[in-house]
DNA sequence: CTCATTGGCGTTTTT
DNA sequence: CGCCAATGAG
């Protein structure tokens, strides 16, 4: 029904295939959908790796605003912010073409992340829901010491037997919240391990959660829930429905319970709303994603949501396809899609058994370093992960061979001790109540723990926000210099008119506390002036604070420094950073059993199966080159002293014998890099090689 | 009550 | 190894 006349279709649309044209256009047009609003019925879009999903979704946007859509009113929803600023800029230039720059940009302001969204939807109608507008956003290691404090108040943590950490406690709260699954099921379900603890961690929850609103406060998972909540309301809910005409949603298959629910709040028949997504490519389910919600998707409505496929790659070789094909193939779950490419160069992709780590190290090394020479590019390569950790050796020799690289999914540069500082003066002088924070700073000072913390935030508490009353209070001797000084500056950041100039004001006071506290200052010091430029960047505090914790800064400072911007670099990233993204070359460390799957994750078939997800997600990242890297011995670490060092792995299971054809394999020469490993070499038959030397008469 | 040290122990992936 | 609780000195 939506054939559409190529000769006369806008250019924009002629870079797209027929299955592409046919979902970008779908319901869009005169003869389509509300006349008043041009809202579409909805429509689902399965799109396999390397298809041209975002592409796809791109120009969906773009024709909608083209056909009169309002791009103020259109809300795109992606996976990472990194995603949206790359769409929302798309979209901008294809409509800049198409109408030759005669309207000024089809800005589409409403771009982000869910948790994004979330958030300033949460500042707009904060009145509304009772919440105070600068509520703060407490990033995963704020939660988890509020948690903490929680936890000390309850007294849980004296128990006989030793207490979930803290970031367990918390994961199993978020897991239960956007799964919208009750505690018990969760423990059951997603952490066994923890299910005695079960009604401690009931009061322990219900302890955070009016903690976080005593300080006003909303973790991750408030900012979803929140949203959720309010879309229950219905007089709410249609405020905030009514601002948006279309509802795009890339990566539908990493959403959970939660998401959805906001979507159908949003779009309660589905009109005006698309999802794009790969049912093969969920990795998220520990985030309690389901891949539910994109399955069922179509008979969430009447009729169902159109449904259209996706299956032409345009990324990889068709050798390195039919590997990944291979791969998802044997999923105990058949996902119906063969995806096809018309690249026909031969190469196929590699399974490297090497005999350790460090051979493993010294292969990618030489094959990242040939390709080079070949003309590929370091920014064209990227080595992927099960678990950040697994790259520390690699991390080790490329510093040591000056060869650049950028981690994702590393250490961020949030988390890094004197930037959380700063940010806690800031989010303290912005939300007084925020407890998390006014302790992180308190304790900054020499001779101030824990308990003289808590003694002045109890001194404060007739006052919230009075810095006045934290005058009053006797710190102890060691701290007075610093306590006087630290209630001019609060005084000073609560009465600022000109932000910009607030990261400068406090650094006169933090910045001796830093040289105090850590080692290796210089470094530190260095991070803090990045962070005061980013600050400059941002209009207000709020939007500031709101944004680094949403969408933290990549890799930084103090460990690998970012190489300068026109400098080539190798990308460094875990499996699940990499969604969405594609190199000419990709190696995949470890592929052994242990690894990929994690043997964290063997103990049901629904954790396996997203195991080889994983791994098919890693595997399609590949255009022309693809190596998986197989090392004969690895060592264990984290394991409790005296069991073995290291173990034998066999080639990861998602590798079927019977498919070993489609790679090449190649056994490093293995040449010892740490005492004698040559007796792991797989074994050659020497035997025969002597009996050839006699051929029989 | 703070701060440094010791010893026991342990589920990876991220907004 | 790295996190966390317990311990002891100042």
């Amino acid at each position: 029904m939506d054939t559409l006349d190529i000769a006369n279709a806008p250019p924009y649309l002629a870079e797209l295939n027929a299955a592409q044209r046919a979902a970008a256009t779908f319901g869009i047009g005169a003869a389509h959908g509300d006349a008043q609003t041009g809202t579409a019925a909805p429509l689902l879009i399965i799109a396999g790796a390397g298809t041209g999903k975002t592409r796809t979704l791109t120009h969906r946007v773009a024709h909608l605003v083209l056909n009169g859509a309002d791009p103020r009113r259109i809300l795109l929803m992606t996976f990472a912010r990194r995603m949206a600023a790359q769409m929302t800029k798309r979209v901008e230039h294809i409509c800049a073409l198409a109408l030759s720059g005669r309207m000024a940009g089809a800005h589409i302001a409403w771009s982000g992340t869910f948790h994004a969204i979330g958030a300033r939807l949460l500042r707009m109608h904060a009145e509304s829901i009772g919440l105070n507008p600068s509520f703060s956003i407490l990033d995963r290691g704020d939660a988890e010491d509020l948690v903490d404090l929680v936890r000390d108040d309850l007294g849980l943590a004296k128990s006989r037997k030793r207490f979930p950490k803290k970031s367990t406690c918390l994961a199993i709260y978020s897991y239960a919240v956007n799964a919208q699954t009750p505690l018990k099921q969760t423990l059951k379900h997603a952490f066994p391990w923890c299910a005695e603890w079960e009604d401690a961690l009931t009061q322990l929850f219900g302890a955070y959660v009016e903690a976080k609103q005593a300080q006003g406060a909303l973790d991750y998972d408030d900012l979803l829930l929140y949203w959720a909540k309010m879309m229950e309301h219905p007089a709410l809910a249609a405020t905030v429905a009514r601002r948006f005409d279309h509802v795009l949603v890339d990566e539908y298959q990493d959403t959970n319970a939660l998401q959805a629910a906001v979507l159908l709040g949003l779009k309660p028949d589905g009109r005006g709303l698309t999802v794009v997504g790969d049912d093969a490519q969920a990795i998220y389910s520990f985030r309690s994603a389901t891949v539910r919600n994109i399955l069922d998707f179509p008979a969430l409505f009447d009729p169902p949501a159109h449904t259209t496929r996706l299956e032409q790659n345009y990324r990889s070789t068709q050798v390195i396809l039919d590997a990944c094909n291979a791969v998802i193939g044997r999923a105990s779950e058949g996902y119906a899609k063969e995806l096809f490419s018309s690249r026909s160069e031969p190469n196929k992709p590699v399974i490297a058994m090497v005999a350790d780590e460090a051979a493993q190290v010294d292969f990618i090394v030489a094959r990242i370093l040939a390709n080079r020479e070949a003309g590929m590019e370091l920014r064209d390569q990227a080595v992927l992960m099960r678990a950040s950790h697994h790259s520390g050796e690699l991390e080790i020799e490329l510093t040591r061979r000056n060869i650049p690289f950028v981690k994702f999914g590393g250490l961020k540069f949030l988390e890094a001790a004197h930037v959380k500082d700063v940010l806690a003066i800031l989010r303290w002088a912005e939300n007084p109540r925020d407890q998390v924070a006014a302790l992180r700073v308190l304790k900054l000072m020499p001779g101030v723990g824990p308990a003289a913390a808590r003694r002045a935030l109890g001194h404060m508490n007739g006052s919230v926000g009075n810095f006045s009353a934290l005058a009053t209070f006797t710190p102890p001797a060691a701290a007075r210099d610093f306590w006087s000084a630290l209630v001019d500056l609060m005084k000073e950041l609560c009465a600022a008119k000109e932000w910009k100039a607030e990261i400068e004001r406090l650094r006169l006071w933090y910045d001796p506390l830093l040289a105090l506290r850590y080692d290796s200052p210089h470094t530190r010091l260095g991070d803090l002036d990045q962070l005061e430029r980013i600050a400059t960047q941002h209009p207000s505090r709020v939007a500031f604070l709101t944004d680094l914790a949403l969408d933290p800064p990549e890799a930084a400072g103090a460990e690998a420094g970012p190489p300068l911007k026109d400098e080539d670099w190798l990308i460094l990233s875990t499996i699940h950073s990499a969604k969405g993204q594609e190199w000419r070359a990709v190696y995949v460390l470890n592929v052994v059993d242990g690894c990929i799957p994690s043997d964290l994750a063997t103990d049901t078939s629904a954790e396996i199966e997203e195991e080889r997800r994983l791994l098919y997600v890693a595997m399609t990242r590949a255009r022309d080159d693809l190596v998986l890297m197989q090392p004969l011995r690895y060592y264990v670490r984290g394991q409790r002293a005296g069991s073995d060092r290291h173990i034998y792995a066999p080639r990861s299971r998602f590798i079927a014998s019977e498919d070993i054809d489609r790679f090449e394999i190649m056994t490093a020469a293995m040449r010892p890099t740490s005492g004698d490993i040559a007796e792991i070499v797989e074994p050659v038959d020497l035997k025969a090689a002597m009996r050839r030397m006699w051929p029989r008469m």
